[in-house]
DNA sequence: TAGATATTTAGATTAATATCTAATTAAGAG
DNA sequence: CTCTTAATTAGATATTAATCTAAATATCTA
């Protein structure tokens, strides 16, 4: 879980697990919604790839970006531990 | 959400959430579960507060720390808009 | 093959974080 | 009031993380 907590600590980082919720997106499309160069992209999508938040496809030159949701199960069971109660998966 | 996410971020931190959710403890019995000097709990702790993801109450010259996961809501609200599923306050 | 585009990797710099020791504050006991 | 205990705050250092520029890789097109 060290890995998924600390790619949640960044707010950037969030901000591509939301874009990604609506759509996948090559990196290219990601790094035009943020003021940033695109090695720094770059930096943070593979923090969220380590994590296995997201994973990448090759298409051609682009590199296309989804959300994957699966890694958040024990992060919900962890949390809802602390809070005493049992977590059911949907 | 920022300090929240920054305060989970860290193992230590979150040991002492899991240590809360058995019972309220003060400084220093939180503190005997690791080996780190006084002063770095103390951080820890402060970040925890910040966070609200604990309270303290002075207890004469100890101070005891509780957890409290109603901060955990908009986590839960927000992972959950990522997994495409509505939130159901229990 | 040469050039253009998309993206990542390398290396450096800066900013943030964890940790320590020493000093401070606060409360209780004698 | 002074001593002891509990905990925090201050200040310093070391590690980690974010960011940039420049260079490298890979793919497509002419």
């Amino acid at each position: 879980m060290n890995k998924v907590f600390k790619a949640l600590d960044d707010p950037t980082r969030r901000k591509i697990l939301d874009l990604l919720r609506v759509q996948d997106l090559n990196a290219g499309d990601i790094g035009s919604h943020f003021e940033m160069a695109g090695a720094t992209m770059s930096h943070h999508l593979k923090i969220l790839l380590d994590a296995e938040l997201v994973s990448c496809d090759k298409a051609g030159q682009q590199r296309v970006y989804s959300l994957n949701t699966t890694v958040f199960q024990s992060v919900l069971e962890w949390i809802y531990s602390l809070k005493g109660e049992n977590y059911e998966k949907k």
